[in-house]
DNA sequence: GCCCACTAGTTAAACTTTTCACAAATTATC
DNA sequence: GATAATTTGTGAAAAGTTTAACTAGTGGGC
């Protein structure tokens, strides 16, 4: 099933799957069908399919996935056969936080810089991990093979932040700043914003309880 | 437009006009239309006029939207009219840092409790927030009145706090553990996953470039 | 070697979300 | 007060996503 564009729905759902194949692994499963992922992990068998079937055909009629081959596609497929290099702009309490995160979640990516535009922050080391100044940026990325940058800083700075990264090419950035962005072609950017998480619950907070017990 | 239910597509997005109608305030305006916010912004206007008409007729034909009078409304809809209290569980690094973050972040959400279950870390004041027993979790929630609920605990104790935080009444809750949880029914779930944003970027970064130059 | 149980891959239907397009309402202008 | 210029609120179309149902392989048991 060969298809043009791939839903980012879909490549997020690889992520989860590949997960849960781990943790199968881990426990000493061989095989698993679809069925079975769905059922332990409350997700949908017929999507499981779908998504996967977007890539190959990784199954086997009666049988269901091989685990450890599946893992092998899918991690090719998310582009984790190999290490990124991971810059995060703002070496503020997020951005140390992230780095921090990032390094001691045991992944392909590893935080090799970090970036700020404090004098007093340049030159420092955070966790192991140098801070450098943002006005270098081209330079110092291109030394440390960034593939990937990190937005930790406030608001008002994250566009022009934005622009200084994607003229030194790069291609992929997740943003923190909670604010929309002008986002140039060259570039993938995701946000996370973490204000909006909270406001949506505070949303929920508010609504009046169904009085006939209906889901929300 | 009266509906029955709100889809969290819609309500996040009233969050982000929240954001938006501030900055317009800031810089003295007094009146935008759903075509001026959708310019400035990056969004369709139609998808504006809807999500707002699900809530009620804030607009005048002819003129658009007074600025402060749908400021006020958003923040009612969205329950920011009133202070909410925010524990989080897990006073490692990412729970230590969400703390600060959103200590700093301006807002109607207080950091009032951390919980762990490490002994050396309970009692211990981070940031001027202190860090209590997660056993004591319903007691020394309901002291501070707490209402919303972030788990921020690796991902194999996250069910079982998500459990407890469950039974103690609380609502809301904001996953940062990187796994699926079974969730109660009585609970609201927002999962931020740190991990499956970075690996959706390096997917982006595996795809080979359009030779023709279509957008991806 | 044939049948049965099982399960992937896929087509089609159902559902959700976004976008379009226009009638209805409002203000400014003459 | 009629006319033109706006701009909302909304019904309908379009686009996108999920779920269900079905077809076609696969392997084990006999």
């Amino acid at each position: 099933m060969k298809v043009d564009k791939i839903s980012e729905l879909t490549t997020n759902r690889l992520s989860v799957y590949l997960r849960c194949l781990k943790q199968l692994a881990g426990a000493g499963e061989k095989t698993v069908s679809s069925e079975g992922l769905a059922k332990k992990f409350h997700l949908n068998s017929a999507q499981i399919r779908k998504d996967l079937a977007y890539f190959g055909e990784f199954g086997v009629r009666g049988v269901g996935y091989y685990i450890d081959e599946l893992r092998e596609h899918l991690t090719k497929i998310l582009g984790l056969d190999r290490p990124h290099n991971v810059a995060i702009i703002g070496a503020g309490r997020l951005g140390t936080a992230l780095a921090d995160y990032y390094r001691f979640a045991q992944s392909n990516f590893t935080v090799a810089a970090l970036f700020d535009a404090d004098s007093t922050k340049i030159g420092q080391s955070i966790g192991g991990v140098e801070v450098f100044d943002i006005n270098n940026f081209p330079q110092t990325a291109e030394r440390f093979s960034i593939d990937v940058a990190v937005i930790a800083v406030p608001a008002e700075f994250a566009q022009s932040v934005l622009q200084q990264i994607a003229v030194s090419g790069i291609k992929a950035v997740m943003n923190f700043a909670p604010i929309p962005l002008q986002v140039p072609e060259s570039v993938k950017l995701k946000t996370v914003d973490l204000t909006i998480s909270l406001e949506s619950l505070s949303y929920f907070l508010a609504q009046p309880p169904l009085a006939n017990g209906k889901k929300n």
